[in-house]
DNA sequence: TTAGTTAGTATAGTCAACTAACAAATTCCA
DNA sequence: TGGAATTTGTTAGTTGACTATACTAACTAA
C-alpha cells in the first residue's frame, strides 16, 4: 500500500523500542484500508500478530478517531466479531489537477471514497492566479470539513511539468509556461497541513496503480494526450526521477537522426504518438484544419476512410514506444489513460496485439490495460499522496 | 549497502521483539563493510545507538567470527578506541562468469577484497560442460577455504540470457543458445551453501554501483560488447524485471519501421549501436573482413581515416540510446561499460558532449561514467551478491 | 599529580510484544 | 433447554532489547 518502497518509518531508523510498535501499526492500518470488513481476530490473522497485539492497536487507532468499530459481523460458529473499519468521516484530502484553463479538484475522505469531483476555470495560468484559485477551493474545503476530527488533512496539487520533489518548487513547466514557481511555499501560506506537489503524470500512475494492480511491484502508466507522460513503480515504490519528473519516456528517441524535438532531442516518440501528432496528421490527411480534442475524439470513434492512414500510423507509433518501454523496463502491468484510445475499442486491441508481436517473448507477460479513471487521474493521485503522507503521520503518532 | 530496497529482514515482518535487534545488527554491520576504521565508540556516534546497545551487539558478532578486534586505534585525547573490522578471512564467496569459451571467477573475502582472479577455458558451452566446470571452480575453492570459519560461504553465477529469480532457471539465452536450463539445480548438487544465479549485466550492475556510486538510488549501467546489456537501482534497490532480465534496453526502437530485430522487434539500439554492429561497419567501410573484438579495440585507438565514419556513427546511435535511457529513467549515475569506449577517451568525451546536448536540461544532472571493471564486472557482481545474501543471513541469526 | 576527555561496561528501568489463561458470546446438538 | 464446541476478545504475567545513568578504564596535557 505505501507509496514508498522503503517505509518511511523504517528508511534510516534504528531499532528503538517503538519501531516494532510502529511496523505493526502501518501493517494494521494497511490492512483495514485494503479490505473492508476487518475485525480484532481477522486482523490477527492476516497479520501474523497476536490478538493481545491488535486488540491493544486498534483501542489506539479508535483513541485516535481514525478507526471505529461499526457493530456486529456474521459469523458461522462462535461469538460474533466487532467488525472495525477506516472512519471516513474522520478527515479529508483534497486534490487539485493543474490545466491551462482550469484546476480539476478531487475530495476524497480518509477511507479513500471520492466524495467531491469539480472543476473550477481559471482566468489565465498565470502562477498568481493558479494559486488563488487553489487558494479558494482550500479555503472552502477547510471550512466544509472544520467539524470531522482531523478536518481537511491534506492537500495535493498535480503539475504538468517538473517538480523539486523536496520543496514543491515547479522548476519548469511547459504546458503552463512556468519556470521555477516556488507553488507549495505559496500555497502553504493559505494551508498549513499536509502539502504534496508532484508532477500529474506521476501522480497519475498512483491512482491508476491502486485501481488496476494495486501492490503490483513493477507498474508504468502513459498518460497520452497533448504529449506523451508517464510514472513507473519499481521495486514497490513509486519513481521520482530528478525533479520528480520520471519517465519522460515521450522523449525517448524512436526516429534516429528524426527532426530537432524543443526538449533537445532528436526525433523524440513525442513528435509522432501523441494525441497531438495524431491530430496534425489528421488535419493533414484532410488537407483541412486540425481537429481539436473533441473531434480527434469523435473521429476515433467514427474511423471515416480518409482519416485510417493517420489511426493506423498513430497505432504503430504507440506499438513502438510501448514496446521499448515495455523491453527496457519490464513492468507486469501497464496502463494507458489516452482519450483517443479510450474512444476505440478496435484501436487499443490492434494496439496491444501488435505489442505482444513486437514484445520480447519473455516480458510479454505483461498486461496492457485501457484506464478508466482519464482526466480525473492526476488529482486522484494527488489526494491519494495527500493521504498517505497523513497515515505515514498517524503511524509515527503515539510511537514517536 | 543493501542490494534490496526494503530489507529482507524487514519486508513482510511483523514487528516482534526481536525486529529491533535484526534492524540494528543489519545497521552496524552495514557501518562496517562500508567504511574500515570503526570502533565501538564510532558506531555508536555514526549509527545513533547507544554505546551499550553497540557494545552488545559488537559482542555477538566477534562471538559469530565475523568480526575482529585489530588493536587500538589513534585519538587526539582520551583513551584509545578498540579499532574493529569485518573478519575478512572469515569466508569467502566465489563469483562466476559465463562465457561460451570459458569461465571467468572471482573470490572474495568476507570483506569484499578480491582474492582471486582467474580464467577457466571450457570445451563447450554446453549446460554440462559449464555445470561441470562450475563444479570444479566451486570444489576447488571449498577445499582451499575449509580451514575457515564460515569457508566458502557462497557461489553467484551470472549468466549471459534470462534467468528466472526465484528458481535459478536459465529461460533463455541466446549468447550460450540455452533454453530453460535448470542451473541452479544442478550446481546445487555440487555445492549446499548460498547460491545466486543472475543475469549478467543485473550482476555487472550491483558491481558497478558499489565502485561508481555506492548507495546511489537511481542508477543505471549499460554493458556494450556483442548486445546491448544494462541493469538498474531505482529507488534504490537493484531492479528485476521479468525472468531477472530488467534492462533490454537494447532492445529499444531507435529506428521506427527499421529492419527486424532477431528479438521480435524492429529497428532495435542494439542492431546500431553494439560492438558488433561496429564492427560490421568497419568491415563494411573497408570493404574487408569483419574485425574480431581484438582488432576493433586496436582500431578504436589508433582511429585510421578509413574508420572514422563508422566510429562516429557509432557514437552517434550510442547518444541516441543513452539520451533515450536518461531522459525516460532519469539515473543520476550512468556507468558505460565498453571496451572500445574504453580505448578511446576521445570518442567517450564525445559521446558525453552529445549526450549533454541532447538530453533534458533538467535530468542531465546525470553523470556519464567509463567502467573500468570490464569484463570482470558480472563475476564481481555475482560475488556481491552472494556475498549479501550470507550477510543477511548474519543478520538474521542470533536474531530468529 | 591532577583535571579533563574519550572509550567502553554494568545495572536497573521501560516498553511493547508474547504466552497462557480466561471471560464473553454464539451455534450445534442431544 | 442446557451443555459442548467454537470463536472473539481481554487480563495477567513474562520476555527481550533498548535506554538512561552511573560507573571503570585509559589516555593527554598542564
Amino acid at each position: 500500500m505505501s507509496e514508498f518502497g522503503i517505509p518511511p518509518y523504517v528508511d534510516g531508523r534504528t531499532g528503538d523500542k517503538n519501531l516494532s510498535k510502529v511496523v505493526n501499526r502501518a501493517l494494521l492500518l494497511d490492512l483495514l484500508r485494503a479490505r473492508s470488513g476487518a475485525s480484532r481476530a481477522s486482523l490477527a490473522k492476516e497479520s501474523g500478530l497476536t490478538k493481545v497485539t491488535v486488540s491493544s492497536q486498534v483501542a489506539e487507532l479508535i483513541a485516535l478517531g481514525i478507526v471505529k468499530e461499526t457493530g456486529a459481523g456474521a459469523s458461522d460458529l462462535g461469538r460474533k466479531p466487532v467488525m472495525l473499519e477506516i472512519d471516513g468521516a474522520a478527515g479529508y484530502a483534497l486534490g487539485v489537477s493543474i490545466a491551462t484553463d482550469r484546476l480539476h479538484a478531487v475530495t476524497m475522505d480518509a477511507a479513500g471514497a471520492t466524495v467531491r469531483d469539480e472543476d473550477c476555470p481559471l482566468p489565465d495560468a498565470s502562477p498568481e492566479s493558479v494559486v488563488g484559485a487553489i487558494a479558494s477551493v482550500v479555503r472552502a474545503a477547510k471550512k466544509k470539513y472544520r467539524q470531522s476530527r482531523f478536518g481537511l488533512f491534506g492537500v495535493g496539487i498535480a503539475v504538468p511539468g517538473a517538480v523539486e520533489r523536496e520543496t514543491g518548487r515547479v522548476v519548469r513547466s511547459a504546458k503552463l509556461d512556468w519556470s521555477d514557481v516556488p507553488l507549495k511555499k505559496a500555497v502553504a501560506r493559505h494551508f498549513d497541513g499536509i502539502l504534496r506537489v508532484g508532477n500529474d503524470a506521476t501522480l497519475a500512475t498512483i491512482a491508476e496503480r491502486e485501481l488496476y494492480a494495486p501492490g503490483a511491484d513493477d507498474f508504468v502508466c502513459l498518460l497520452i494526450d497533448e504529449g506523451i507522460g508517464s510514472g513507473a513503480y519499481i521495486n514497490g515504490a513509486i519513481h521520482y526521477g530528478h525533479n520528480g519528473q520520471f519517465g519522460e519516456v515521450g522523449h525517448m528517441t524512436i526516429v534516429h537522426g528524426g527532426p530537432r524535438c524543443p526538449c533537445g532531442n532528436e526525433g523524440c516518440w513525442d513528435l509522432y504518438g501523441s494525441e497531438l501528432a495524431l491530430r496534425q496528421a489528421l488535419g493533414a490527411a484532410r488537407s483541412g484544419p486540425v481537429p481539436d480534442a473533441a473531434e480527434a475524439i469523435a473521429l476515433a470513434g467514427a474511423r471515416p476512410a480518409w482519416a485510417e492512414g493517420s489511426f493506423r500510423d498513430f497505432v504503430d507509433y504507440l506499438t513502438t514506444g510501448v514496446v521499448s518501454v515495455v523491453n527496457s523496463m519490464a513492468p507486469t502491468t501497464l496502463a494507458i489513460n489516452s482519450a483517443i484510445l479510450a474512444a476505440s475499442p478496435a484501436m487499443f486491441e490492434a494496439l496491444k496485439a501488435a505489442v505482444a508481436d513486437r514484445a520480447m517473448s519473455h516480458v510479454s507477460a505483461c498486461e496492457l490495460r485501457l484506464s478508466s479513471l482519464g482526466k480525473a487521474a492526476p488529482a486522484v493521485g494527488a489526494c491519494m499522496a495527500a493521504a498517505e503522507r497523513f497515515f505515514e503521520g498517524l503511524v509515527l503518532r503515539g510511537g514517536d
